[in-house]
DNA sequence: AGATTGATCCAT
DNA sequence: TGGATCAATCTG
């Protein structure tokens, strides 16, 4: 299995969060590697993407967001959930894609904040690089998936007003 | 449908 | 400094 370059996410969030879905979320536990299938994903695209936490502007908790590509952004909501995010994108433009369910050995996970929970991620490795800097990494499919992907809008987000809550930047393989 | 839970952000 | 808000999930 090929482990994804960082160039993979420095492109356009909307395209990450496409190409992520099939590929894997990799960590090394003492039973060895233990992969994660990505199955849904939703893309935060840019500083005028009224849902995205970036839209408010840099701040001490979006600050991660405007990092290198393949820096992990992970935060606390409603103070029990983690929310597993990937930046994408230049440094300095503040996008990244939301991974929100997996599935390992044929079981799904769905839901980012069971996500998290399952991988035993926390804030701990929030700002880290993929890789490099957290044991959490991405690796690519052998093969084209099979699957087919579906879009729909966004979940969670009706803060974001009628025009960008119903864009559909949320990808999803079906079963 | 309602409770939960605490970091974050902004207005008082 | 307080208080609303929240990329959600669990239980009735």
């Amino acid at each position: 299995m090929k482990k994804a370059p960082l160039s993979f996410f420095n492109r356009p969030a909307l395209i990450v969060a496409k190409e992520l879905l099939g590929c894997f979320l990799a960590t090394k536990t003492a039973d060895g590697i233990e992969r994660y299938m990505i199955t849904e994903t939703e893309a935060y695209i840019g500083p005028h993407d009224q849902a995205s936490h970036a839209f408010k502007g840099r701040t001490k908790r979006t600050e991660v967001m405007y990092q290198a590509s393949g820096t992990i952004y992970v935060y606390l909501i409603y103070g029990m959930y983690n929310m597993l995010n990937i930046v994408t994108d230049e440094k300095d433009y503040p996008a990244a894609v939301l991974i929100r369910a997996v599935e390992h050995n044929g079981l799904p996970i769905t839901g980012p904040g069971r996500v998290a929970k399952h991988l035993h991620i926390d804030r701990m490795v929030n700002a880290k690089l993929l890789g490099k800097e957290a044991n959490l990494w991405v690796e690519l499919p052998a093969e084209p998936i099979k699957r087919k992907v579906i879009k729909t809008p966004r979940i969670g987000i009706d803060y974001a007003g009628p025009i960008w809550s119903q864009k559909q930047y949320r990808f999803l393989l079906t079963k």
